[in-house]
DNA sequence: GCTTGCTCTGGGATGCGTTTCATACTTTAT
DNA sequence: ATAAAGTATGAAACGCATCCCAGAGCAAGC
């Protein structure tokens, strides 16, 4: 590996000359810049990032912090993150956690040991408290809400969103509605959140119309058996495009109920469900925004009721 | 911060003897590997990882260059990738090109100057011969055959899976047959190759019932339109299932081609079309295989044909 | 008793840029 | 003419862990 110092040993200048061309200082003549570039050319020299990372303190990368790495609301969300990294210059290392509390510490273990310039939370494992024990290390940013002051957050109106989503069956005079929710294990502030807006919302709300553990197809079409057990169920809320298919594939023939979904795929205008864009990605484009300004504000995203069926 | 250096200073021994408890070297006794292990943790210390990379000459990071980060095909694939790598401890830098030659140099520079242990490539922009001058500074893993001897790569049997397309359409006496394919610009190899087996296979095969540049479901509604001024395209192979599902969108009420799409996603399934699914996420994980075992294999991944409707 | 071979430890070089500080030469301002 | 400000350059320290090499202590083998 050509190296600064031999750089400098050819040209007959020293390395901090030739360092101050490689990251365009001023102060250098003219001269001898034209020279270093021509043997940096010759020689086929490249400076080594890793010595800069180290010299420089940064690594121009920054984590995201993932349940899922295909999951299509944290794909989307990515993509905001990666699409403003990209302009920036900056890598992305995503970092899937299956909502493992030991695999999020090792990544917070290595944003500590400064693996990262910055770590991108899009949903957490580990309580938030201990989280936060990792700020001393540097930025920390949240795509949901943390109440936390000076913690930065582009978090998604979900509150409104699913407010929104039971007015609709209400309008629609939906007698009840089956609801169906992600992860069960520990319950998790996003299915803590729609129970509580599903309480102050529906008249009658049952904690047996909700349908836990819901992640893929096949948890939709097994919830949809579920459903249909209760036939005065006549509106659900799924927690994903997917699983919204599951369950109208899990209906069949009868007459299904009315569905609101919460991903806005495209699966959704085919089979004419109404749906709930929250847009992730612009959530992950502003979370990567509060990092690169180095904000502390928390930004709201509102959502989008895409009415179809 | 705490460096290696103070620890040494706290516990009387030298950073030599630190760094070997800290790599789980022998020959450390057991009483001053305790009393490091408890000053370190006393100090809260952790390695600096900048360091260990340079000192290492090595990072642990993987790069995949990838066309575009929101496309189901190339979400699958790394997908694969990611689930292999993080099995090993590594960590995967997304690098999307957009099919910007510019920007995959920029990429192959990086990876020039050790930004990445590895590069895996899922698609190319540059000319081959031009990426393989940068195989003299580590691994390079492709996701599509590549002729080149000692190249390790992991590949789709595109040929063959094409060829099992153009049969069925035969086999179901269809008359003639609409194309749609991806990026025009450059004539893609992907491209190249569909409309080399479409000529072989197809005994009446007309340039004009190709659709270029079909990336959206918006692009297949369009395709869908022009496909309906020659009434006797009869049959679709389409280029991913968006496209496919815009397809069916724009044919309407029509009685609507015979359909085979190349992602095998959930709206297949409910759109009732046939797909050929590639498997990338295992050509992602093959690919990382290669990497980490440093094999110079060529691997083939079959294909499967999902015959629907 | 002496060689051979482990086990254990530290000094110091190494990886490779970056940056501070000191120095010296020019200009510009007064 | 002289202080002040700006331009140009190099020596050397710095960032922090790794690792080669030398050397010491100690046990087994002949």
């Amino acid at each position: 590996m050509v190296t600064i110092r031999e750089i400098a040993q050819k040209t007959g200048y020293s390395t901090s000359t030739i360092s101050r061309v490689l990251n365009h200082h001023p102060y250098v003549s003219a001269e001898k810049k034209a020279k270093i570039l021509q043997v940096m050319a010759d020689l086929d020299y490249r400076p080594n990032q890793l010595a800069q990372n180290l010299s420089r303190g940064a690594s121009h990368n920054i984590g995201v912090i993932i349940p899922y790495a295909n999951n299509p609301f944290f794909e989307k969300m990515t993509n905001g993150i990666m699409a403003r990294a990209f302009e920036f210059g900056y890598k992305v290392t995503l970092l899937p956690t299956n909502y493992n509390k030991q695999v999020e510490l090792t990544y917070l273990e290595e944003f500590s040991a400064k693996a990262y310039d910055g770590l991108i939370i899009t949903s957490k494992s580990n309580p938030l408290k201990t989280i936060l024990t990792y700020e001393k290390y540097g930025p920390l940013i949240f795509c949901e809400y943390v109440p936390e002051p000076k913690i930065p957050c582009a978090y998604l109106d979900r509150a409104a969103a699913l407010t929104q989503a039971f007015r609709y069956f209400r309008d629609h005079h939906c007698q009840q509605i089956g609801i169906t929710v992600g992860r069960n294990e520990q319950i998790s502030p996003s299915t803590e959140l729609t129970l509580k807006i599903a309480q102050q919302e529906l008249p009658d709300f049952k904690i047996a119309n909700v349908r836990r553990n819901c992640t893929t197809e096949q948890d939709g079409q097994q919830a949809a058996q579920y459903f249909q057990q209760q036939p005065q169920i006549d509106g659900i809320l799924t927690n994903g495009d997917e699983i919204a298919a599951g369950i109208i594939a899990g209906y069949h023939h009868q007459k299904r109920p009315l569905i609101v979904s919460q991903d806005n795929l495209l699966i959704g205008k085919f089979l004419h469900f109404s749906s709930i864009d929250q847009h992730p990605e612009r959530c992950g484009q502003q979370a990567f925004d509060l990092f690169k300004q180095g904000r502390q504000d928390k930004i709201m995203i509102p959502h989008e009721f895409i009415e179809r069926g």
